[in-house]
DNA sequence: CGGTATCCAAGCCGATACTG
DNA sequence: CAGTATCGGCTTGGATACCG
């Protein structure tokens, strides 16, 4: 039932993390979780292939190892540990690094994985002179932006009172920041529209490595 | 026979990455490349538990997603590509993270992983005003460590006119850079003795995480 | 030394069905 | 909604033996 996770049974820190979060799909977890907790119907629909049998089991394991959590509020939802949020800047990381691979499998972007997808590629320098705070609304999804000295902070859920609010889907935002339009198509802006579309330009679309 | 990699069909980055090195010991032969090539046999001698198989079968895919590649020159070695080693900095975190895990298997450190240990736990602030080389032998594993303007740079092999030699196996440096043992006990030094014991000194034992 | 061949056990995948 | 239970089919992983 319960299963013991088998261990690399080796002390090195690697190791030992990869005992953790190493198994199949466990980062993937965590990456739908580190934009904000979620429930266990919403983690499934993030992570397509993945059965609730194997969901439900790192969930479990995850919970064990001190990574994620269960909401103590309330209902059913999981979130990270604060020590499983420290995986965030790793996975952000790993992220930069994989997007320069040369195989790109072909399939829709989760909008999650597309607001993480911006803090891999975010330039700080691009963004000194930059200070607002918006909403972005991306296929029924609100995520709550702000950036302000070269930092940004990207959390699932709404803004409030924020400078400018930017709806649109996950291939248009795709698109406008990473493609090579110039000028953004489709993407529907409320509020300060300049301090939103200066925002759609601190991106950079990741080189792809030599390395074929 | 040549077995096509299974992905996760997802266009995150992090899916993408984990589809190149998210096989089961696939980052930990990252890691034991990380400071240099190796061959075949000192592969699988550094990965305990590890059949010849499947890291034969890991090296392929590593090989084919262009992380690793078969040294042009001369024998069988493997090597990192430009790209892989990118990986580096990312093990280095990843490690720290897991060095704070409530669970610690049992076991010999090798000496590569105790080099990484090394890496992810040391603090340029303590290194500020100390510039040094030195070789390090342990166990049998030389590494040539350089030490200057905080930044500490690790590769596996003989170090040219080192200041200092330090001479020990892996579990005395361990006991003396993360105990709490001021003086060092059993690590055998030559040359520039002072440089090398303020050497010992950069290190910090990784902190437990709250969320047992 | 540098792997491949073989075999077996365990785990995952995917579907479906069921329960509180 | 939030999972657990069950089941077949298949893929991996692990151990050992073996060969150039």
């Amino acid at each position: 039932m319960s299963s013991a996770l088998r261990s690399y049974g080796d002390p090195c820190g690697i190791a030992r993390a990869l005992d953790l979060v190493g198994e199949r799909w466990s980062l993937l977890v965590v990456r739908e979780l580190v934009l904000g907790s979620k429930r266990f119907t919403d983690l499934k629909a993030g992570l397509t292939g993945a059965s609730p049998n194997v969901l439900s089991q790192r969930l479990r394991e995850l919970e064990a190892g001190g990574v994620v959590r269960r909401s103590s509020e309330g209902a059913a939802t999981y979130e990270l540990t604060d020590w499983g949020r420290e995986l965030h800047p790793l996975l952000v990381q790993l992220g930069l690094w994989g997007a320069r691979s040369s195989a790109k499998p072909k399939g829709p972007l989760s909008p999650d994985a597309m607001m993480v997808a911006l803090e891999s590629t975010f330039q700080p320098t691009r963004a000194a002179t930059l200070r607002v705070s918006l909403e972005l609304q991306l296929d029924e999804q609100r995520y709550a932006v702000r950036v302000d000295r070269g930092k940004m902070t990207v959390v699932r859920g709404a803004m409030p009172a924020p400078d400018v609010v930017i709806d649109t889907d996950v291939a248009t935002l795709r698109k406008s920041v990473f493609g090579h339009d110039v000028e953004p198509q489709g993407v529907g802006m409320r509020g300060d529209v300049k301090r939103g579309r200066a925002f759609l330009k601190l991106f950079a679309r990741p080189k792809p490595n030599p390395d074929a």
